[in-house]
DNA sequence: AGCCAGGACAAGT
DNA sequence: ACTTGTCATGGC
C-alpha cells in the first residue's frame, strides 16, 4: 500500500482469506474496490483501507483500532478451514468452496444489516449500494475523509416519506421508516436479540414490516453471525434446483455452517463480480 | 428496450 | 398450503 499518511497495521493471516471475495459476495454494500485485493470501506463509524499482499493484511489504521474493530469485523478469529471442510459435502459444494475459499462471513452491525436487507428486496446489488450510499451521505455523520457513518435508528425514526424521496428506494421507504421507529424505541432491542436463540430472533425480526423469511435470514447470518442460517434468494433457488432438485434441505445437508455454504454457492452462482 | 433484481404482502384459489 | 398480482426503480 502506498504511503497514505497515517498509521498502518500489518497482520499475518493464518487461513485462506480474500478481500475481493469477501466484499463482493453480496453480504455487504459499503466497500469500494480500489484494486486487486485492495478495498476501502466504512463500518462501525470507522473508515479503513485494506490491502492483502500474500499472507499479509495491511490496514490503514492503528493496531488498537484494528484489534477492536476490523479483526472481529473480518471474523479473523474463526477457523474457516474447518467450515470449508464441513460444508464440502459433495462434488458441487466442494467446487463452490474451492472457488470461494477466501470468503468470510463478516460480523456486521445488526442495525445496518437490517436496513440494508430491507432495501435489498427485489433490487440488483449495484442499486442497493447506490441507495445505501445516498442514505449515508444524506443522513449519516461525516467522518472527515469524505465518508459517512451509517445513520442510526433515532436519526431515521423522525423522518417522513418525502424525506426519503432522494434515496429513490421506492416502495421500501415505509418499511425503512417503520423499522427505524421500532428500533429507536427499543422494540425489538437489537442488543437483547444477540443473546436470543436463532428461532426467537427470527420470529422477532419477522414482525417488522418489510422483513420476510429471506431478509430475516440475511440479517441473522450477516448481522448476528448465525452461521447455521441459509437464506434462499432467486440465485440460490436456481442453483439448488439445478444441482439437487426441488425438495433439497440445506440445513440437513450443511448443518451448523449452512449459512457459510450458502455464501460459497451464491458466490459461484453469480460468478465473479466486483462492486 | 426490455428483463429482472439477494422479496414482502395481501388476496385470491 | 400453494399461486398470483402488485409495489418503485433502475442496472445491465
Amino acid at each position: 500500500m502506498a504511503d497514505l499518511g497515517f498509521e498502518l497495521t500489518d497482520v499475518l493471516l493464518s487461513d485462506e482469506f480474500s478481500l475481493d471475495q469477501t466484499f463482493s459476495c453480496g453480504q455487504c454494500f459499503r466497500w469500494e474496490r480500489l484494486g486487486t485485493e485492495c478495498w476501502r470501506g466504512t463500518a462501525f463509524g470507522k473508515t479503513v483501507t485494506l490491502q492483502k499482499e500474500g499472507d499479509l493484511l495491511k490496514a490503514s489504521c492503528s493496531p488498537s483500532e484494528f484489534a477492536s474493530v476490523w479483526k472481529p469485523y473480518l471474523d479473523l478469529d474463526t477457523d474457516y478451514r474447518a467450515i470449508r471442510d464441513a460444508v464440502s459435502v459433495d462434488a458441487y459444494t466442494a467446487q463452490c468452496v474451492k472457488d470461494g475459499a477466501g470468503i468470510r462471513i463478516l460480523r456486521q452491525d445488526p442495525w445496518e444489516t437490517l436496513v440494508s436487507f430491507i432495501l435489498s428486496q427485489c433490487n440488483h446489488i449495484p442499486r442497493i449500494r447506490g441507495i445505501i450510499q445516498r442514505l449515508c451521505e444524506r443522513f449519516g455523520e461525516p467522518i472527515g475523509d469524505g465518508s459517512f457513518t451509517f445513520p442510526d435508528a433515532q436519526k431515521l425514526a423522525v423522518l417522513c416519506a418525502e424525506d426519503l424521496a432522494p434515496l429513490r428506494c421506492g416502495y421500501r421507504a415505509p418499511y425503512l421508516l417503520s423499522a427505524a421507529q421500532a428500533i429507536a424505541c427499543g422494540a425489538p432491542d437489537l442488543d437483547e436479540m444477540k443473546k436470543q436463540d436463532t428461532q426467537t430472533a427470527r420470529s422477532t425480526l419477522l414482525v417488522l414490516p418489510g422483513v420476510g423469511i429471506k431478509v430475516a435470514s440475511c440479517i441473522l447470518l450477516f448481522g448476528f453471525h448465525r452461521l447455521e442460517v441459509f437464506p434462499v434468494d432467486t440465485w440460490i433457488q436456481k442453483a439448488l434446483r439445478a444441482h439437487y432438485g426441488p425438495d433439497f434441505d440445506p440445513s440437513a445437508a450443511f448443518g451448523a455452517y449452512a449459512g457459510a455454504a450458502q455464501q460459497y454457492i451464491f458466490y459461484k452462482a453469480r460468478g465473479k463480480f466486483f462492486g
